[in-house]
This record gives C-alpha cells, sequence and structure tokens, in this order.
DNA sequence: ATCAAAATGGAATTTATATTCCAAATGCGG
DNA sequence: CCGCATTTGGAATATAAATTCCATTTTGAT
C-alpha cells in the first residue's frame, strides 16, 4: 500500500521481516491492528483484544498494570508493541498520550507560528481565530459544569434584578448579556463602570450578581463584585479557571478556558456561554 | 481509604500543621486549590495556574513536562503537590488518570448525551449553540473575501483615527474592537451613541469607520455611517448579506453569515473577524 | 513419538522518573 | 541596614518502570 520499496523481497532472509515504519496516528495503529491481529499468537492477541477494548487505559498506565488488566505477562506487552512497529512499550504510549492532547491543540506551536508569519495575511490570521475559536467550543463543554450551569440559570431566575459586571476583554460579554436580557424583558442593569457608581445602594439582598473576568483579572470587577456580596447578593461568576479571584467569594463558578492566538481571544465560547445562560434565564422566567 | 491512622492529629499544636488529607477527587482538587491558591507562594501559584489552566495534562504527563509547561522547576512541582496534601506528585497524577478515562468520549458522543436531555436543560442549549457556533466558524472561511479583508485592513491602518459603530446586537463587536485597538495602542474611537453626538464634526476625512450591523439593521449605525461617508471617511462594513444597506455607501464589505438558535446568536463568528481585523491593522501599522 | 521452531513466563538489567536534600537567593520585620 | 525565616533552583539520590535475556513450555510437522 504505502510500501514503497522497489523489490519487496529480492533478499530470501526479508521473508521474515518484520520491520515497519511505527504507526503515526491512533486510527493508523488500529487499522494495523485489524489487520494484523489474527496472525497474532495466543497471548499477543489477547493482548490486542484488550487494548482494543480498553484504549482509554494505555495513555495513564504502567506496562505492569496493563499485562495485569489482560492477563498477560509484562514482556508479552513489549513483545506485542514491538510487533506492531513501534521500538517499545514508550513509544507506542507517547501516541496514544499525544492524540489525547491533540484536541487541545499544542498551544506553544501555535504561538511561535503566529510569531513566525507575525506579518502574514489577513486571512491566514482569520483562519487561525476560527480554528482556536472551535477548539474552545469544543472544550466548553468539558469545563462547564451543567450541575452550576442548571444552579446559575436558578439563581438568575429568581433575581429580583440581575446586575452584569465585566470590563475591557470580558465588556463584550457582559453587553451582550444584556442586549439579551432587554430583548426577553428581564430587569437586568449592565454596570460599564463609567461613573463609579457606589455598587452598595444599587444592589438589593434579592438581586443576583453575573461578573465576568478572566485573568488578568480587571481590579474593579472583582471589588464590585465583592461589595456586591456583602449586601447579601448572589454571585454568578464567569471566569477562566477555580484559581480566579472570584472563587473567594462563594460564587457559583462557570468555567470558560478559551485559547489565545497571540495576546488576544476570540471569545466564541465565553459569548456562547453567556447567551445560552441568559436564554435559559428568560425562559424559566416565563415559566415563573 | 486505606489510612486508618486513629488519631490523625492529636498533638495540640495543629496551628502550624498542615497534615491534610489528600483530595479525593478532581473537584475536591480544585475546590481546595480554588481557596488556597492566594495563600501560596509565587512560583506555587504559578504552577496552580498552570495546572488550573491544563488540567489534562496532568494525567499524561511527567513532573518534568509540566515543570517546564508552567516554566518552574521540578521540585517546586513536589511542593506544590504536598502542599494540596497529596504524598508527592505519583498520588496526584493517580487521581488524574484515574479521572482521564470519563474524558474518552468524544465531542460528537457528549453532544448528544447533552441533547438527550431535553431542550429544557441549560446545558442542552449551551450544546446547541456551541455547535451552532462551530457551524458558523467553518462558514466564516468562505464568505469573507480575503481580498475585501486585505482591503479593508489596508484602509484601516492607513487611517489616522478609527471610528467604530454598531449597537444593540453589533455592540459586543464594536466594544471589543476598541478593547483590542486600545491594547495596541491604534487610535480608536468606540460611538457608544449615549448621547448622540453630531458625527460630522468628529470625523474627519482621513478617518476610517467600522459599521456593523445585521439584520434587522438598526436605524442609528445606517444615520451614522453614511453621514461619515458624506465627511470622506472609508467605511469598512461587517454585516451579514450583500443587499445590507451599507453596502450603498460603497463600503468594504466583510460578509457574516451567523446561525441562530431561536432569537439569538452567538456571535462566534463575528467576534473571530472582528478580533482578526484588529489585531491584523495593529501589525501593518506597527510596520509603518 | 520426536525434533525443531515458536512462544511464553519470569527474573535480571537498564533506563527514566520521582523525590529528597542543601546551598543560594529572596523577602520581611525590627 | 541587618538578621531570620521562607522560598527557590539545581544537583544527588532513591524508586519505579521499561526493556532485555534466557530457561522452560508449547506447538506443529514429519
Amino acid at each position: 500500500m504505502n510500501d514503497a520499496s522497489p523489490d519487496p523481497d529480492k533478499d530470501p532472509n526479508l521473508a521474515s521481516a518484520e520491520i515497519l515504519a511505527p504507526p503515526q496516528s491512533i486510527d493508523a495503529f488500529f487499522a494495523r491492528l485489524g489487520s494484523t491481529a489474527d496472525r497474532l499468537p495466543k497471548r499477543l492477541k489477547q493482548f490486542a483484544n484488550y487494548i482494543a477494548a480498553n484504549p482509554d487505559k494505555v495513555a495513564v498506565s504502567t506496562v505492569a498494570e496493563l499485562a495485569e488488566g489482560a492477563d498477560v505477562q509484562p514482556s508479552a506487552v513489549m513483545r506485542f508493541c514491538q510487533e506492531m512497529g513501534f521500538s517499545g512499550f514508550s513509544q507506542m504510549q507517547k501516541l496514544f498520550r499525544s492524540d489525547y492532547s491533540q484536541k487541545w491543540p499544542d498551544y506553544a506551536t501555535r504561538l511561535a507560528k503566529l510569531r513566525e508569519h507575525g506579518t502574514e495575511s489577513p486571512s491566514a490570521l482569520l483562519a487561525e481565530f476560527v480554528e482556536v475559536g472551535r477548539a474552545s467550543l469544543e472544550n466548553l463543554l468539558t469545563t462547564v459544569d451543567p450541575i452550576a450551569l442548571q444552579q446559575a440559570v436558578d439563581v438568575l431566575a429568581r433575581a429580583e434584578t440581575i446586575h452584569m459586571i465585566g470590563f475591557r476583554r470580558a465588556f463584550p460579554v457582559t453587553s451582550y448579556l444584556a442586549y439579551a436580557f432587554e430583548k426577553m424583558d428581564v430587569p437586568a442593569v449592565l454596570h460599564s463602570g463609567i461613573a463609579n457608581i457606589n455598587m452598595e445602594h444599587l444592589i438589593r439582598p434579592n438581586d443576583a450578581v453575573i461578573a465576568v473576568t478572566f485573568a488578568p483579572y480587571t481590579e474593579m470587577t472583582i471589588d464590585m463584585a465583592t461589595k456586591a456580596r456583602a449586601s447579601g447578593a448572589d454571585i454568578v461568576a464567569i471566569t477562566d479557571v477555580v484559581t480566579s479571584p472570584l472563587a473567594r467569594l462563594k460564587a457559583i463558578q462557570l468555567l470558560v478556558s478559551e485559547l489565545d492566538v497571540g495576546a488576544f481571544r476570540a471569545l466564541s465560547a465565553s459569548l456562547s456561554l453567556a447567551i445560552a445562560l441568559a436564554v435559559s434565564v428568560g425562559a424559566q422566567r416565563n415559566r415563573m
């Protein structure tokens, strides 16, 4: 197929040659496994079946653990790996490990690429943002805890007034929330921070606050959220990691880890989360 | 679990005791991380942020790899693990590995699973927006003409001052543009429309305008763009279809067709286009 | 039934990795 | 500015894992 050697077996001793290039992807690996599994001796086939059934274990287990799971000897595992074209178990495991994080495209490589082509065409940059945005969206489904999301919706639907706090990078998110709430007739206030309004007097105990901030966290957002908390309002935090300063406020945390391109991010995931939150709140309010 | 010591801390000197039971779940781990991250010294906090942002790497990396990723010493990683209550890295990694297999089901499976729970739940709605966002992004690369994009960048890079116009649904886009331009020291004005400022006096012939509007087109955006055009400024339009009212102004058109969920759209594509545009302009200005 | 070839199990060895230790650097209160 | 406690970087060590080797067993052909 891809074997381009001109005379595959001119040399009579080559008949038993098992020198193959190692599979370059998980798919290639399983393709090869499927086509050679029958020819394997008993124990090796036994192990092949095991990892066909438990492919996720390979990346995070040791030879000994896999051997025990498949009920074979560690040396059988080694022979299997070599039979499949790898130099050993470590090389095979590396493939399985890289495939996992492949979903989260190699950040360092990307950054370097951007710097290289820093002066490249706008379309290339757009393509970059599109791809990063897609990856961020995919990831969003795993970082947002459905239970926390439901709680956030409950809290916001119960609130008398919803206050939105978020500046700079987060401002597009809060301003879109404001638009959505307005359109659904949900009482909501966008704190644009223009006049340094005193939060303590504006926010009532029965209100709720949506605070949005990403590293490096905007001081004012933290301050305002802290004061809001002190006046008894519930806080829903849209932020990036659990170590965010908003964590201290016993806020309901909705986590979005957005990839950057250079110093900027596309905000796709944050916006999607925000709009889903807003629409859910609007729907739930109508039901009450 | 297997730690059955009867009196963990009979010693009264508990004040300095940092002997905590290791977290039993990923959630518990991140909860503890969130509550103690502030107290940690510099390097440890640095590492804490790294794994908060890259939790998926822990299961499949060595101490050395993580250390390099976070730009700290391997010994700092060890200290961090112990600070969090683990005996060492291996114990912590074991926790992450046990959680790992659950993440394997791919994107499509997750999406399907979320949908099953009916359109009622917020998570299902989120899944909806995520998928629509992905589709819109994909589409974006075909609807945006690379030549028009390059022209837009040229025009904006030449402009003395860049004016951004866009309200309601388009406001997140313009406000993000404003943030990006500010960060790159590009002279730009966000016309928030608060005080009905008279555009003719503000916009000079050597300026350029980015006008953003989608159907149903906001009157004020069209008006302002028209007046700006009259004073001789170039117009870059981010809009949805060629028949948009902005077409009449001989604007450079960048088309985004965003899909909606119900009455709302996620804005992913528009934001991505905007940020790519802004970064390109910033880069090109630096070259001049 | 007998031999040769292939496969297997388990121990020995090598290599990689986690962990500990300590000297140097840093930050902090007096 | 000085001394003390804390933190840090990097090398040294201990531990665990991968890999190889070889004696033993199994398989299959004659």
